[in-house]
DNA sequence: CGGGATCCTATATGATACTG
DNA sequence: CAGTATCATATAGGATCCCG
């Protein structure tokens, strides 16, 4: 659970699993993420060895996202999440509020 | 993911695939797990609708926990989760360092 | 037995500004 | 373009004690 948990890194998995991204194509799959959050969420997945990180010298910049043998291994996972939110989207929030925990 | 989020979430859901259990029978397959996080989890996995929780009104108490059909239907993903666990237990930590997100 | 109350720390996330 | 740095808040998680 740890290797997925934080709040971006199951999509950015998702989308990765169609190929290669630049940062910014991710970061326009995922609307509302900072510049920070989303750097932050994939160096967590790239220490944790589930994605690579491909950065060419050139300018401007430019820094390619890949899934690597261990993150591509996660597809059962992250398509049984997927279609379970597919399926439960129309049930939510509305019968069911996501929970703030503690306190 | 908000749903199985939280450390013990996940663990909770998938022993609860096999059937009824009560407060300490919980507890005993989480060894390290607190009550108050035990308890926690639990509340917001009923809060949730994933958990069904039975109070039965007698000294001393006895409460039950069982999966709700929406719970249930979580199944495919509890057990992808479950079977890449095992598939991998072996390949960490040493190769990988589970991250400490930030700063 | 199955909690609740209180206090505390660590961590995740966010806002904003700056940069080679 | 793809980040860093800094500051701030919210939340998760833990320790401990009490209770009918």
């Amino acid at each position: 659970m740890s290797l997925i948990d934080g709040k971006w890194k199951g999509v950015i998995l998702y989308h990765l699993l169609e190929g290669t991204m630049r940062f910014n194509e991710i970061r326009n799959k995922l609307p509302s993420v900072t510049q920070r959050m989303l750097t932050n969420q994939l160096r967590s997945l790239e220490t944790d060895g589930l994605i690579e990180r491909k950065v060419y010298p050139v300018i401007p910049p430019k820094v390619e996202y890949s899934l690597t043998e261990r993150g591509r291994s996660l597809e059962p996972v992250i398509r049984a999440l997927k279609d379970w939110g597919d399926a439960h989207r129309d049930l939510w929030p509305e019968e069911y509020g996501s929970q703030t925990l503690v306190r």
